[in-house]
This record gives structure tokens, C-alpha cells and sequence, in this order.
DNA sequence: CAATATACCTGGATGC
DNA sequence: TGCATCCAGGTATATT
């Protein structure tokens, strides 16, 4: 469950039942994600700690504990968070158990495994966290996110507009879904390299990012396979999506059938009168 | 250095 | 029904 309205969703659903709740302890599965799940740190700096709040910096959610430690979880393509009652049996993939108080648990559950979990100490956390933070892009709902800042990012840069607003290390949570929206949403075809477009159409980028976004995090999230929240409830933006995974639908706004094409090894999906390839012919020649 | 390809996993959909 | 194949929201690493 992965971009960034997801992992928001995620966060708001921990931050209303986390803060303030003790760790009482930890179970881990055998299995490593994409890297050995920390099941020794987790012992040292988590269990015991209160959670203080839950933060979230590109698609990473920080757990931050009364001590200074702080639990990093990256929910891959389809790791869940959920809050649930310590009777309810653990399901298949679950690899991440943290008992709270009042017979809680806090579980992670990721079928493939793509997810990560970091354990932060108190004595490193800053360190830590501000190279980490260094690594990645800007947030698309913070104030960097501006037409000056996306033109001066992009200069020079003759990979797809599409793969561009991908790259988490120049802006940070947006992932396959939100991209092809976005691109619809500003009628910018995907492929157009991104040192082409104009300061105008970098201005609708940035205002239909924030809509997007804003939007789906309103709705929930999107689910398409199987995101759930922390409660275990869908979410309903995929409702709203104008062309994502609606290949040879008509447009919603002129009826024209969406297209499909694949983009640095992604599926991307465009309207091609609404979106206009005209730009991207200057870069054909 | 910039851009693309590949690898990491499981499970669901599709086709024979 | 069974089996093979392809595809999926991400990202680190290798390769041109």
C-alpha cells in the first residue's frame, strides 16, 4: 500500500490511538523484509517506551518513543499497519507484533515482503534521521513544493515528466497511481521529458499534486489490491481515479478511450487527446 | 552522471 | 481443476 496519501492515512489512523500507549513487548517473525527485521533493537529501545507521536517523511512512517528511539516502518507494495485486539489470531504475514496496553497490538503485516522496519536508539536517532531525511525529495504538501523549485529541479533532465515526479529522491510520495493522475489532472502527456515543460504547466503540476493528494488522504486512500487502513477499512479514491487502470475507458472529460503504454518499466495510462503529445514531438527530432 | 534494467517476494488474474 | 505465465502500489543495486 504504498504512496503517499496511503501512508498518511496510515499515520492519521496511529496518531488517534498510539500516543501516550507502552510497549509491553514484541514478537517477530522468522522472515526478513527487505532487510533482517531488528528483532534485538526492538527489545533494547522499543518495548518498555511510550509511544510520543507518529510522523511521516516521504512514504516512511516514524514512530517516535518518549526516549528519542524511533521505529521507521516502509510499507513496501503491501505491508498493513493495524490496531487490533490481542485475541484476534495472527494472520498469514504478519511479521511485526507490538503488544500495547489495554490488550492491544500494534501488527505489520507485508505478503511480499518488499516493506522495511528500523530501529532507530535514542543516542542516534538525530543522526540518523537527518541523513535519512537528506536522502530524500521534497514533500509535495510542504512549502518547497513550488513552480519555482519543480523548474529548478528539473533542468536538465530529459527523463519522462512521468518517471521524473517518481524519483523519491527529487520529490517524495508519489508513486505509480498519484503520477498518472497528476500528469491527467495538468493535461501533460507522461512522456514529455521534464526540461520541456513550460513554467505554466509546472504550475498545474503543482496544483493538481496538491489537490490529488489532498483528495485522496480525504478518501481514505486508494485501494486497489488490498490497502487497508488501521482499522481495516478500505479506502475510496480508486473511485475518483480518471485513468489509472482504466485502459480503453472512455475519458471523463472528452470521451477519447485512455491509453496505455509502459514508462521505465511502469504501467502509465493517459488520455491522449486531453494529455497532447504535441510538446513531446520537439523531443522526437 | 543520467537513465534504464533487474532483483527482491507472494498472490491474484488470465489463458490454455 | 490444474498449471504456466504475467502483472502489481516500491526501492536498492547493477548496468548501459
Amino acid at each position: 500500500m504504498p504512496e503517499l496519501p496511503e501512508v498518511e492515512v496510515t499515520r492519521l489512523g496511529l496518531l488517534a490511538q498510539l500516543p501516550a500507549q507502552q510497549v509491553t513487548g514484541v514478537w517477530c517473525s522468522k522472515y526478513q523484509l527487505r532487510s533482517a527485521i531488528p528483532r534485538c533493537e526492538l527489545r533494547a529501545h522499543i518495548v518498555g517506551q511510550r509511544v510520543l507521536t507518529v510522523d511521516r517523511r516521504a512514504k516512511y512512517l516514524l514512530i517516535r518513543l518518549e526516549s528519542g528511539a524511533v521505529l521507521v516502518v516502509h510499507l513496501g507494495m503491501t505491508g498493513k499497519l493495524s490496531l487490533v485486539d490481542e485475541q484476534i489470531p495472527r494472520h498469514k504475514h504478519d511479521h511485526l507484533v507490538l503488544n500495547l496496553e489495554h490488550g492491544q497490538q500494534l501488527r505489520f503485516n507485508d505478503s511480499r515482503r518488499f516493506g522495511a522496519l528500523v530501529v532507530w536508539s535514542a543516542a542516534e536517532a538525530r543522526d540518523r534521521e537527518v541523513e535519512f531525511s537528506r536522502a530524500q525529495g521534497i514533500e509535495p504538501l510542504g512549502p518547497e513544493f513550488t513552480t519555482e523549485t519543480l523548474i529548478r529541479l528539473a533542468r536538465q533532465r530529459k527523463i519522462p515528466v512521468k518517471s521524473w515526479l517518481m524519483q523519491g529522491s527529487v520529490i517524495a510520495g508519489i508513486g505509480n497511481i498519484y503520477a498518472n493522475e497528476i500528469l491527467f489532472a495538468a493535461h501533460i502527456h507522461p512522456l514529455l521529458p521534464a526540461n520541456l515543460l513550460l513554467p505554466a504547466q509546472w504550475q498545474g503540476v503543482v496544483q493538481a499534486t496538491r489537490a490529488i493528494l489532498h483528495q485522496a488522504i480525504a478518501a481514505g486512500g486508494s485501494t486497489i489490491a488490498d490497502f487497508l487502513g488501521t482499522n481495516g477499512h478500505p479506502g475510496y479514491f480508486q473511485l475518483q481515479l480518471k485513468v489509472y487502470g482504466r485502459e480503453g475507458q472512455g475519458c471523463q472529460v472528452c470521451g477519447a478511450p485512455i491509453e496505455k503504454t509502459v514508462v521505465a518499466g511502469r504501467s502509465t495510462f493517459y488520455c491522449p487527446a486531453c494529455q497532447s503529445a504535441k510538446e513531446t514531438v520537439q523531443l522526437a527530432k
